[in-house]
DNA sequence: AAGAATGTTACATG
DNA sequence: ACATGTAACATTCT
């Protein structure tokens, strides 16, 4: 569920939370497979008495920056979040981690599937160094994103899922880049035109600009949605073309939008505008 | 009301 | 190299 612009949300809110320059005063784990990287004690004492000096987003993870240097790194997966609470609320059902600060707040990790992982280490490139390009920066051009896709012959969904092609996209963002790029997921990556790849590679940089725009997506009222800090919604998901938006009609053509599997996962297409010809 | 589906990713198997 | 299957888990949808 948090994709790039999620993950930016919650980024961005952490950082409007005054929470640069805190100190850990102790965490508690409550559930030990969130730790991926050590034993949740360890964990817990090596992070207590550390102080936050930067949060940043890389790919789809969160990165805080300790005083140490080392780096604890989040990923939300499919349904993690964050809270801030006084220290005194008791935890609830579904809060993992605890981080109590020097300020009377607690940031928590709640996260109802429990698939989210913590990630402690003093060798950030190492742990970022199988991600691809970020898609909104610099150095992500027309020609990078072509140069890569030529490299592959596998269907443009799945590599566009693949963090290591590039890194951020998920299911929701994959299916609106490929619409409005008009390419249909099961297109081999070294079949697209010159002018099919320009397409894509703006439709990436728009769906995801517009995605953190709007603040994220949040696409019902279950627990299991994307909520930013403080239980924000995102507005994307009004603004959202095909995702999700099965038997609706194209907003480009009035086609009924169809919803196919492409690689085990749920692909939201128009089936008029998004055609698989005969060479791909 | 039971069974299927769910936005992510790592790993295992052809 | 690539596609496919499975598992991690709880909730929501059909």
């Amino acid at each position: 569920m948090p994709e790039l612009p999620e993950v930016q949300t919650i980024v961005d809110d952490l950082n409007r939370a005054d929470l640069v320059g805190r100190t850990v005063i102790a965490v508690k784990v409550r559930w030990a497979k969130t730790i991926a990287t050590s034993s949740p004690d360890a964990f817990c004492k090596q992070v207590a008495g550390r102080t936050i000096v930067s949060i940043q987003r890389r790919a789809k993870l969160i990165l805080f920056e300790l005083d140490n240097n080392w780096v604890l790194a989040v990923h939300l997966r499919m349904t993690g979040r964050f809270q801030l609470e006084r220290s005194n609320m008791s935890p609830t059902p579904h809060q993992h981690v605890i981080i109590r600060l020097d300020d009377g707040r607690s940031l928590r990790y709640n996260d109802t599937r429990k698939f989210g992982r913590f990630y402690l280490t003093d060798d950030k490139n190492n742990l970022l160094s199988n991600y691809g390009p970020e898609p909104l920066e610099k150095p992500f051009t027309v020609t990078v994103l072509a140069r890569r896709l030529a490299r592959y012959h596998r269907q443009i969904k799945p590599l566009l899922l693949d963090q290591r092609f590039v890194a951020g996209l998920g299911n929701i963002y994959a299916d609106e880049a490929l619409w409005t790029a008009r390419i249909h997921p099961m297109r081999r990556s070294d079949s697209l035109s010159e002018k099919e790849i320009k397409a894509l590679h703006s439709a990436i940089r728009k769906v995801l600009r517009q995605g953190v725009q709007y603040a994220g997506t949040t696409l019902g009222r279950g627990q299991s949605n994307f909520y930013s800090l403080g239980g924000t919604r995102g507005g994307n998901a009004n603004h959202l073309k095909v995702f999700r938006r099965t038997n609706l009609p194209c907003p480009r053509c009035q086609t009924s939008i169809s919803r196919i599997i492409v690689g085990q996962r749920s692909s939201h297409i128009c089936g008029n505008c998004q055609i698989l010809n005969a060479r791909a």
